[in-house]
DNA sequence: CAATATTTGTGACAATTATCACATTCCGAT
DNA sequence: ATCGGAATGTGATAATTGTCACAAATATTG
């Protein structure tokens, strides 16, 4: 299964997935970028890029979706987040010690774009203003990140699935109804919990009405309800 | 209990804890964070931000120990790490959305030094040398506190406090003899445990050998042993 | 140096959730 | 359509850890 990787035509100018950063960058940078990246295809569950591997190039989704995950002693898998389109994927690790920390999955067909490190390590350099984006972006994504383990932890496990729940709902996909992009097992090391408890859950939550389930295919019934449970904890 | 706030004569040129960030700055911009900067001493256990109040300074510790918390539902307290000299705090909140995410109390007396965001930033937008080294200190916050984060949601108690021991003899004081800076309640709230487990483990632990425990001193005895159970989970 | 408040230690018990073992269902490939 | 494997559902059980109530020890303050 492996992907081609082709050479990239455009200009990054006419690119419609360009990121916000990037769009902070002038005619020249932007060409510096466009002559140095490439463009890539990932199939659903294929691997984008692996824990513990060096960084070469700086990898940025264009459209799709992928989970950003970690594995415990070679079995146990933990997610930390799903990643959207338009995103860089591990800044941190790139900027903290060259060495990725996380891996990075396709959970559907995703259009990727390889940018050499150093032309981008050099553009922050030399462009304060792309500097304050990477750092913005960067920002959130901690403050997301750190926010979510933090409530996680206080948790029990119908808020934790409620909250898993209304991430799909709020932050990936923006609307009542969607369909998991994975498994249980998945949607359990999501949140920290066995595939028991949260295939268990999720029916208790069916049975009371809270949410219809027929499959991977959630739709959210009583909105008020699953926030409070979220909440409750 | 108000701490005074002291203008500052120095002009930073000459400051013994000036952070790696500033250190690429130029004299004429080292001049204008001397000219838009504050210096203040805070007394151990005096909080020196809180969380949800709004940003209109930097906060730049310069020396002593604080501790990065936040409060769940008024009552349970959460500390997310412990933040030693030489760091700025809450760099994420700040670039993210302006508010306060996290709280930060003394642990030791403090010196700490307030700088104007607004000039803060636009030293970043003109100094990408000086953004880098801010990308590069937010990125290592961010991947130590999600990697504490990980590992622990998926270690026992034993593991836990394992860590927590390890985390203050080799991050924070490098040394195998300290003072916990706290009680027994912080040290739970560290690592997401109830008081009364922590002490049962901390006490275990001494029985067994493992550490010596004298109130808050403690001596790591057999390293190895305790790195194995961090381990191990 | 009392007196009081805070912190720490302890045992019994309850709540929560993981684990295991297995049944059932779903899905893709032939 | 059928076969086989993966994913999902289910019950029983055990392990883990929090909670409560209180005792002991340690700090703090007038």
């Amino acid at each position: 299964m492996v992907s081609g990787v082709i050479k990239t035509e455009n200009t990054c100018h006419d690119c419609k997935d360009i990121s916000c950063a990037a769009a902070v960058l002038n005619s020249k940078q932007l060409e510096l970028v466009a002559s140095n990246s490439q463009e890539s295809f990932l199939k659903k569950g294929e691997v984008i890029l692996h824990e513990g591997s060096l960084t070469s190039h700086i990898i940025y989704l264009k459209t799709g979706l992928a989970k950003e995950y970690i594995k415990h002693s070679g079995e146990k898998e933990q997610i930390l987040q799903i990643v959207k389109k338009h995103t860089y994927l591990g800044l941190p690790s790139l900027f903290g010690d060259r060495i990725n920390h996380y891996s990075y999955a396709a959970l559907e067909d995703c259009k990727i774009c390889y940018i050499d490190i150093n032309k981008f390590n050099s553009l922050v350099r030399e462009n304060g203003n792309f500097a304050y984006e990477i750092l913005v972006s960067t920002s959130r994504d901690s403050l997301n990140n750190i926010n979510r383990f933090l409530h996680r932890s206080q948790k029990k496990i119908f808020g934790r699935v409620a909250d898993a729940i209304l991430y799909f709902s709020k932050i990936i996909y923006e609307t009542n109804q969607f369909d998991l992009p994975f498994s249980r097992q998945e949607l359990a090391d999501l949140i920290g919990v066995s595939r028991e408890s949260a295939t268990r859950v999720l029916l208790k939550f069916k049975s009371e009405g809270i949410i219809d389930l027929k499959g991977r295919s959630i739709t959210i019934v009583n909105m008020n309800l699953l926030e409070q449970i979220s909440q409750t904890g």
